[in-house]
RNA sequence: GGGCGGCUAGCUCAGUUGGUUAGAGCGCUUCGUUUACACCGAAGAGGCCCGGGGUUCGAAUCCUCGGCCGCCCACCA
């Protein structure tokens, strides 16, 4: 026996081991009798990584701590199930084969066409499944691989068609013409959510707008500007009448000015003074809802401006910025410039562009219809009572029924439901689920499959990622058949993931679960940190700082690597790895290899009656409290302390003092004391490996294969807690 | 503009409901080839727990004011 765990070898061959026994799958262990037929359920769904590359070490910690939780319930008997799965992540996953393509054939997905552009998609998609499936090996998850998902295969489309029509049928989703992030790069919509802004420093215009003075940082959207908006407390404008009409000069010569008084106006920004773009803002488009205003587009798809903007048509926006501003200078319209001016601009965060708000018309959910919930499990709403989405999610959350860790993330979860505005669902790129509703002539079709008979066409947009995502939890169990795996799992005992998917993940599955079974969609949400360097920065590849979690499990071990992403770190906290904290793990599982060694090799049967010391009687006992403690920490998903204590009690402890303590005791005369330290010695190491087990599964379960007393063919991962 | 988190040893962080000399990893110093382990062992240095005020017999922990750092949300044209 080697004096170091040879992890390089021995990991791939366990996970094979695991593998081949069937107990990742709950069937499998009830019909073994590790789960008692009718023991508690503990499921879990993977959230299903994106299948746009592979794995990083954010992922790396999620597995860790799902696979703590679910290692920890199957060794206590419980029906367990971890569900895994991939995302086919439509705009991520899209957008990443685009780049790929233009960059290798110089080709867009124009020149390929939808058909063509799909087929190699798929192929990519494919192919990241399969690294990531290994990946999953790599760190030991032990998911039950005979129940994957995929959110765009056979079962889960018809799941997210199911779905549609429902909430199409009850008027939940409707087609409407409202204003949208439109990302002219990748020719898209894209939800609130998906946004992201950064700060800029741009040229900040006053423009004179007949007696008034306007700011912008966009003279090119001023073309069709006509209302010119300002609050009606405003004592500074008290003279001008609401829908007053006056006649001013404007960058495209003489027009008529209606004054409109809103209270969406600050006094005390500029001028308190400003004219509106209905079409090209969301602001300005509330406000001429709100007052049954003409709305007029300026800029077209492409970011390109259009007749309305008179000799500058056809240019681009960000060409024409200057030139528009040199015009209103050339006019007298144009009274100082603020060269300094910082801003705000969104951005597409899933690789696309800078977002140009456009009136578009597009798939909506309505969050604020009312409906009838027939058959209701959610605490505090009736079977058969009114309600609406956002009803659901909150009631779900507010009532206790759903808990979310750290606790601190509810309040942000309330919040984030009260600004909430209806959700954009539809997309305009190729890859993902294909709206199923039908035209033909002047009717329309919604329905699970393609209507019957001629001539239709069915909606070229596709879904947003979300929505199929929104129906994980029970998607993947059969529904909307009645499967045995729904009725024994769903709702689900845990929801791990990350707090920056609360609102993009969590809150739909609340909404879509809520909406389609009445029913919670887990108990519980963990929320975990992001991962980030040594430093505490996030990682990027424009830092050359990430740490890749395959690399690092090949140099240090699995077990190390898992190691290092759950201790260290409260729960919610971020994650703070480095390569240093990996090598100091892996110098645990070597501990753990020797000391294991050392009791194997002092151990010989005897029939001799052990005689225990008092000291022998403390140390079992505490074994005993540490396992009480350990299980309350798991309990709590304070894996770091539990993590921490275990690793503490191993090495300062059983390794650095009662080991010594033992060794002269293990080379004594006397039968009794010998055998007493012998079994002293097992017993606190078989303990201690059993609750390493969930954290530290490789060494473990290779450690427990060799102890005296153990059967050949038994496996750690299914021994009682 | 609202909200949240953080500030503890050189670095990165733990520290559940306030309770004895404040902890870990890495790093540092000295010593050590005692047959489990040098990916080791023993000993050690190193801290106004961001600052002020308060509650308390007692505060890193609770309250309050302030200072940095980070994140999220928001329609500031």
């Amino acid at each position: 026996m080697d004096t170091r765990y040879d992890y390089q070898n021995l990991e791939d061959k366990t996970y094979d081991k695991w593998e081949k026994s069937g107990y990742f799958n709950p069937d499998v262990c009830v019909k073994k009798g590790i789960a008692k037929k009718n023991a508690k359920k503990f499921s879990i769904v993977l959230p299903p990584p994106n299948v746009t590359g592979n794995l990083h070490v954010g992922h790396a910690a999620m597995l860790a701590i799902e696979d703590i939780m679910v290692r920890y319930a199957r060794m206590r008997g419980l029906k367990t199930l971890w569900l895994p799965g991939t995302d086919h992540a439509a705009i991520a996953t899209q957008s990443k084969v685009e780049g790929i393509i233009y960059k290798k054939e110089g080709k867009t997905r124009y020149d390929l066409g939808r058909e063509e552009f799909l087929k190699r998609v798929e192929k990519f998609a494919k192919e990241s499944h399969d690294t990531i499936v290994r990946q999953m090996k790599k760190m030991g998850s032990s998911v039950d691989w005979s129940r994957e998902a995929y959110t765009l295969d056979e079962k889960r489309s018809l799941a997210v068609r199911t779905a549609f029509k429902k909430m199409y049928d009850e008027g939940l989703i409707y087609k409407g013409s409202r204003i949208v992030n439109w990302d002219p790069k990748m020719q898209t919509t894209v939800s609130d959510d998906e946004l992201e802004y950064i700060e800029e420093k741009a040229p900040f215009y006053y423009l004179k707008f007949g007696p008034f003075t306007i700011g912008t940082a966009r003279p090119e959207t001023k073309f069709g500007d006509k209302y010119v908006v300002m609050h009606p407390d405003d004592p500074r404008y008290k003279k001008y009448k609401d829908g007053e009409s006056m006649q001013i000069e404007w960058i495209n010569g003489p027009i008529t000015a209606t004054v409109i008084k809103d209270k969406a106006v600050d006094m005390g920004f500029g001028t308190g003074v400003m004219t509106i773009t209905p079409w090209h803002d969301a602001t300005d488009f509330e406000i001429a809802e709100r007052h049954g205003l003409d709305k007029e587009q300026i800029i077209d798809a492409y970011g390109k401006l259009l007749p309305a903007a008179g000799e500058f048509s056809g240019i681009n926006i960000n060409k024409a910025r200057p030139l528009i501003a040199e015009k209103f200078k050339a006019k007298g319209l144009l009274e100082k410039v603020d060269e300094n001016y910082l801003h705000n601009v969104a951005v597409n965060q899933r690789g696309g562009g800078r977002i140009e708000p456009q009136i578009k018309e597009q798939w909506f959910v309505n969050v604020n219809k009312e409906f009838v919930l027939p058959k209701s499990k959610i605490k505090g709403i009736k079977s058969g009572e009114k309600t609406t989405l956002k009803k659901i999610m909150r009631a779900a959350v507010k009532n206790g029924q759903i808990r979310i860790l750290p606790h601190r993330f509810e309040k942000i979860y309330f919040h984030w439901i009260n600004d909430l505005r209806d959700w954009c669902i539809s997309r305009q790129i190729w890859y993902g689920h294909r709206i199923p509703v039908w035209y033909r002539g002047g009717e329309t079709y919604c329905g699970v499959n393609p209507p019957k008979g001629g001539g239709w066409e069915q909606d070229p947009d596709t879904l947003d990622t979300w929505f199929s995502s929104g129906l994980w939890t029970f998607s993947t169990l059969g529904w909307p058949k009645e499967t045995k795996d729904f009725l024994a799992f769903h709702p689900t005992s845990v929801l791990e993931t990350g707090y920056d998917i609360l609102f993009f993940w969590v809150a739909r599955m609340v909404l879509m679960s809520g909406y389609l079974l009445g029913e919670i969609p887990f108990e519980k949400v963990y929320l975990h940190g992001m991962v980030r360097d040594g430093q505490g920065r996030k990682m990027s590849k424009t830092l050359g700082n990430t740490i890749d979690p395959l690399e690092m499990s090949e140099k240090y071990g699995a077990d190390a690597v898992r190691l290092s992403l759950i201790i260290g770190s409260a729960p919610g906290n971020d994650i703070k790895v480095s390569e240093d904290k990996i090598r100091g793990y892996r110098n645990f599982a070597t501990k753990i290899w020797n000391a294991s060694r050392f009791a194997v090799m002092n151990y010989a049967p005897t029939k001799t009656k052990p005689r225990f010391t008092t000291a022998d009687r403390k140390r079992l006992r505490e074994v005993t409290e540490l396992k009480k403690k350990v299980s309350a920490d798991i309990d709590r998903f304070d894996f770091n302390r539990a993590g921490d204590a275990l690793y503490h009690y191993f090495w300062d402890v059983f390794a650095d003092k009662v080991i010594e303590s033992l060794k002269p005791r293990l080379s004594s005369e006397n039968a009794g004391d010998r055998a007493a330290a012998q079994e002293v010695l097992l017993t606190m190491l078989k303990e201690q490996v059993k609750m390493l087990h969930p954290f530290m599964p490789f060494v473990t379960e290779e450690i427990w294969g060799m102890l005296p007393g153990v059967r050949k063919e038994s496996l750690l991962m299914v021994e009682k807690w």
